[in-house]
DNA sequence: AACCGTTATGCAGTTTTAGCATAACGAATC
DNA sequence: GATTCGTTATGCTAAAACTGCATAACGGTT
């Protein structure tokens, strides 16, 4: 009665929209970190454990309803292609991240507080 | 380039898992809600403009993944039946609220801060 | 025994999701 | 200038999730 939580835990997704679209979120964020990181779309979907058709499709959602390219990409070449942030998608990476931590810390020491201990403060 | 959100606005999910299960989230929350006002899922489900099929199947794998019964329900009788929160149900009710409102509010403000208005303080 | 509005359930149409298969590409290499 | 290579890009199908219509079951009241 006291705490019907018992073995569970909170969770949460965050995302922007814009005209009532999802434009980007914490897939899309780990999904930009990966490029990043790797240099191609190719790879970051291997590294991610998601399909390259999903991953591409997403970013592909993304770039048209943000209106703004988040990808430098060129396919060819030596290595087959590349794939990299410009540089508002830098940007975007780094801010959303810190958003989605905050808020990720924050929801996780409130439920802990409410439901877990909860204390009769008020 | 400054910010690149212009006119996008942040949204969130929060709700509770068990065993990998989602249990119960801002859905379920304001269906209980509408039932601890109305009476019965029939009359909060038109409240919450949802089909009486969805409201009814979302709350009995509330029910039975969460493991503890959240409404007492009676079939048949005068009214044709009713349906009310049981005491763990309604205890969940106001702790998971004041945690939504407070993590929509967190999330809320720190985009204003991280996004719409950026300033440099760190 | 009939009535009533609710709970409860079967089922089918629709939408979304997931991923396999394959084409298109082009700089480097030979 | 033809070949090679791993990447970007796209078409298509199968599966899963979602949605809601239709209808049965229920039981206190009349």
């Amino acid at each position: 009665m006291n705490s019907p939580v018992r073995g569970m835990s909170i969770k949460f997704k965050l995302w922007l929209e814009k005209d009532g679209k999802p434009v980007f979120g914490i897939g899309k964020l780990s999904l930009l970190k990966a490029i990043s990181k790797e240099g191609s779309i190719s790879k970051a979907s291997k590294m991610t454990h998601i399909s390259f058709r999903r991953a591409w499709s997403h970013l592909d959602d993304a770039e048209t309803n943000f209106g703004i390219p988040l990808l430098e990409k060129h396919r060819g070449g030596k290595g087959g292609g590349s794939s990299s942030l410009t540089g508002e998608a830098s940007e975007l990476v780094s801010r959303f991240e810190r958003l989605s931590d905050e808020v990720r810390e924050f929801a996780q020491q409130r439920f802990e507080e409410l439901f877990v201990f909860p204390v009769h403060d008020d």
